[in-house]
DNA sequence: CGCCATTTGTACGTATGTATG
DNA sequence: TCATACATACGTACAAATGGC
């Protein structure tokens, strides 16, 4: 379950994390609506900088994959039942499929 | 025209940095297919960080405003003529207007 | 109410790699 | 080969939002 990231690789280390925190929320490990590891979590978990995990969620927020609130952490997309409060605006005119997951 | 940074605003800074090259290129200062000033330029010219000119920049793109190339620089998009040598993919999913200005 | 821990946001600095011309 | 420009990745610090107490 571990997958390793590989600063030798030809990809980018934060697109592998963006790959590996992506797949575990297609694959169901990161249920909708609920929070994935905050940034610290993942600096820990992975062992790199802090910036590095904030471009992986840069690519995973463009992707539609996930919603980011300061303060709060950021959730996985999907939660209709809106574990949200208030908000000025929820979207952000991206293609960003609003409901949720892509397929 | 030389709208300078408030580190102290409510704004963040690239954010109104964003908005100065944002508002130059709409006013047609930064003629679309021309290069805007590369990331070390604007951080003399601003003062600012390089990262604040990259976040500054992301908006920009996001805004589908510009299109940055690795090696060459950040073009104002509407260049139809179209400055591209090959490119295995040149639009990366977003909103993004591919007819260049948003109006 | 204030206080505090957690979490994301912003901004800075540095170094090295890759692409282009 | 070289200079320029963007890409990636590390580090630090402080601000702002949130929520529990």
């Amino acid at each position: 379950m571990g997958m390793t990231l590989d600063p030798l690789a030809d990809r980018a280390v934060y697109k592998q994390l963006s790959d590996i925190v992506g797949a575990a929320i297609e694959s169901g490990e990161y249920q909708p609506g609920t929070l994935i590891p905050s940034e610290s979590m993942l600096m820990a978990r992975h062992g790199v900088a802090r910036n590095t995990v904030r471009l992986a969620m840069g690519v995973l927020r463009d992707q539609g994959l996930v919603v980011t609130r300061h303060g709060r952490g950021t959730f996985v997309r999907g939660g209709e039942h809106d574990e949200d409060h208030d908000q000025p605006s929820t979207s952000r005119s991206r293609t960003a499929n609003s409901s949720g997951l892509p397929a």
